[in-house]
DNA sequence: AGCACGCCGACT
DNA sequence: GTCGGCGTGCTC
């Protein structure tokens, strides 16, 4: 630090709401050589002989607080570890989320390791790394991709739904060669390059990608699977000058890089997006603030848009890339077979798409997707047999026990004058109880001779070779197959279909998409028993069109992302006085509906020009709730800490069913 | 969270 | 006359 400077700025590593500030130490003689932006400190807190961890946030000279200043006490470590544009990003990101900037600290920086750190600051000054040369990203219009990370722009890019063998005998998705491509070009100017994406899977065909492309010292990988001692070393490397590429899951937007080129994000409709920690701000809104922040290069890459970044297409914020020449897969919708015999496996594949697979199997690998177990029951009409829906606000309605009257799970209306909207009809039934989907064994039998090979959850599979074979997968857990597979049957698609939830159909079209992408060129996709707006969007491959469209619904019913909402939980009293302290027209305040423990939740929802305000007032509430009357009578009885009594959750889509 | 400060009942 | 009850408020 320079003379002059003798004041510390730091974050209080607490949970506590109302300790989400800076709070001025005087620097002692003795650390002021060392004390630096960003390092671990304890300072005194409170009262004589106790002390906490904080984070030296910023260094000035004069104090506007007028008390007296205690001293730093220590430091921690001499690794500056909160770089300046993640504590700046941790700021703007807690506050649009009503939530503390510690919070996203803790998600940012990894707990420090002694050793390891010891072995970083002993090394010294790193090697020089080798040179990096641009790699056109191909299958684009030449130059596109590569002029928007020069100039930082921000894309929205439809992936090539094929593979490609980025080196011998390493078959990935072309959607990780374009974005290797994107970061060579970062690299090579100087620039660091952050890539997130959504699971390890994904992480493992982007290191190859860019394995292909990069020097392997210039590429981190930054994730939670990795040993503490090995995250945190990954993570000192981010902290040097070097340009890198860093790759990981959602944590992965908050590493530090200065001079930082590139923010790529792979699949963001990806639920594992969403970060489940307070303040559960979703990789998508992270990377957004931090682009603006930095003025790095920006690109959301899918198979399938999101309606959120369709919505920011349409603000004119994303400009949107398609591959050139357009690739379109071959997509086949078949209708559901028959429903004779539906417990014979061969009677869910419909005889075009049964001949096809046979043919196809003989000479390579054949894709069998199937629907996951454990598919929750719905409320449809006796009738017509759709989906039953809130008169009020269109949510879907759901039953607590038999016998209860079906309410909606949204804004909590009792559906007592239900009426279906598609056929008037007023009778009620629950449908698709109990769920289970048929083993994919079973479908395995029906064709004998075939190697059979199984993935799902339990049975984790990366890739497949270029043998026959058939895979059989549940959604997301398909592994790539080397040379693309020769035929891909989407089988429960309507199962999938049929969940309720806000996003269900931008789900569906995310995960036959990417399944769909699995095949070699020209192989034949069968999308089994979907028909209208989804599978023709898949067909024709337009997800665009379709996530256009849902935007236009979800703007008529005022549901995210055409609006921001906020979930408001705790206990009747305090989610009240909460809700009634925002400034919000009365028909955006859906609830409170009961959520169990005693607890209930409203949902806000307002326009984004009004996001800022509404989480000043929450926040304002969460702090006032925090801090006044903790304990009320159940003091003596209650044992354990009471979970606060007021929680606090923008763009919570889990409201939604998602 | 902790922990101190602060104003009302039963105690040597 | 005090010791201590835990409601309220603060943490640089």
């Amino acid at each position: 630090m320079s003379a002059g400077q003798s004041i510390a700025r730091v974050w209080v590593d607490s949970p506590l709401p109302q300790l989400d500030r800076l709070f001025d130490y005087r620097v002692p003689p003795a650390l002021a050589t060392e004390l630096r932006i960003g390092l671990r400190v304890r300072v005194p807190w409170r009262s004589a002989g106790r002390f906490v961890d904080a984070y030296v946030v910023d260094l000035v000279d004069t104090v506007e607080f007028t008390g007296v200043l205690s001293e730093v006490e220590a430091l921690v470590s001499s690794v500056p570890v909160l770089a300046p544009e993640v504590a700046a990003l941790a700021r703007k990101a807690a506050d649009r989320a009503a939530g503390s900037a510690i919070d996203i600290v803790r998600v940012a920086v990894p707990g420090r390791q002694a050793r390891v750190e010891k072995a970083w600051l002993a090394s010294g000054e790193s090697a020089r790394l080798p040179a990096v040369t641009a790699v056109p990203a191909i299958g684009y219009v030449a130059g596109r991709i590569e002029a928007a990370v020069t100039h930082g722009a921000r894309l929205a890019i439809d992936a090539i739904p094929l593979g490609t063998e980025v080196s011998k005998g390493v078959w990935t998705g072309q959607w990780a060669a374009t974005l290797a491509a994107a970061a060579s070009v970062s690299v090579a100017s100087g620039k660091t390059a952050i890539i997130a994406v959504p699971d390890f899977r994904d992480q493992e065909q982007l290191a190859m990608a860019l394995a292909a492309v990069l020097p392997a010292e210039r590429i981190v990988r930054l994730d939670a699977r990795q040993s503490n001692p090995d995250r945190y070393r990954a993570f000192l490397r981010c902290l040097g000058d070097d340009a890198l590429v860093i790759i990981g899951n959602r944590s992965v937007v908050y590493a530090p890089a200065k001079k930082l080129g590139l923010i790529g994000v792979w699949d963001d409709g990806d639920p594992l997006h969403s970060e489940p920690l307070a303040p559960y701000v979703h990789t998508r809104d992270a990377a957004l603030l931090r682009q603006e922040q930095q003025g790095c290069a920006l690109l959301f890459v899918s198979h399938s848009r999101s309606t959120e970044v369709e919505r920011l297409v349409e603000l004119g914020w994303l400009e949107t890339v398609s591959p050139s020449p357009s690739v379109l897969p071959k997509v086949i919708p078949t209708a559901a077979q028959s429903s004779g015999d539906r417990l014979a496996v061969q009677a869910r594949i419909p005889s075009s798409a049964w001949r096809e697979a046979s043919d196809a199997v003989k000479h390579g690998p054949v894709l069998i997707q199937v629907a996951r177990p454990g598919y929750a029951p719905r409320l449809a009409c006796v009738d017509c047999g759709q989906s039953a829906r809130c008169v009020r606000c269109e949510g879907p309605l759901a039953q607590k026990t038999s016998r209860s009257i079906p309410a909606c799970s949204w804004c909590g209306a009792l559906a007592v004058d239900w009426r279906c909207d598609n056929c008037e009809g007023t009778k009620l039934r629950l449908i698709g109880a109990g769920g289970a989907s048929r083993t994919a064994e079973d479908l395995g039998r029906a064709f004998p001779g075939v190697r059979i090979i199984v993935a799902d959850g339990d049975r984790p599979i990366l890739s497949v070779g270029p043998e026959p074979a058939l895979v059989i997968a549940t959604r997301g857990a398909e592994p790539r197959a080397l040379g693309g597979y020769r035929a891909v049957l989407l089988l429960d698609g309507d199962k999938m279909a049929a969940r309720e939830s806000l996003r269900v159909g931008e789900d569906c079209l995310r995960w036959w998409s990417n399944a769909t992408a699995l095949a070699a060129r020209g192989a034949p996709t069968f999308l089994v028993g979907v028909g209208g707006a989804l599978a023709s969007a898949l067909s024709t491959w337009r997800q665009s069109d379709y996530a256009r469209a849902e935007l236009v619904d979800r703007r008529r019913l005022r549901f995210p992302p055409a609006v921001r909402v906020a979930s408001v939980t705790g206990s009747r009293d305090a989610v009240a006085t909460a809700v009634a302290a925002v400034t919000i027209a009365p028909e955006d305040v859906l609830g409170p509906v009961e959520t169990g423990q005693g607890a209930v939740r409203t949902i806000l929802r307002f326009d984004y020009a009004s996001g800022a305000a509404v989480a000043t007032e929450l926040r304002a509430e969460v702090i006032r709730s925090a801090t006044s009357r903790r304990r009320s009578l159940a003091s003596k009885g209650a044992t354990g800490t009471l979970p606060a009594n007021l929680r606090v959750r923008f763009d919570d889509v889990e409201p939604f069913g998602a």
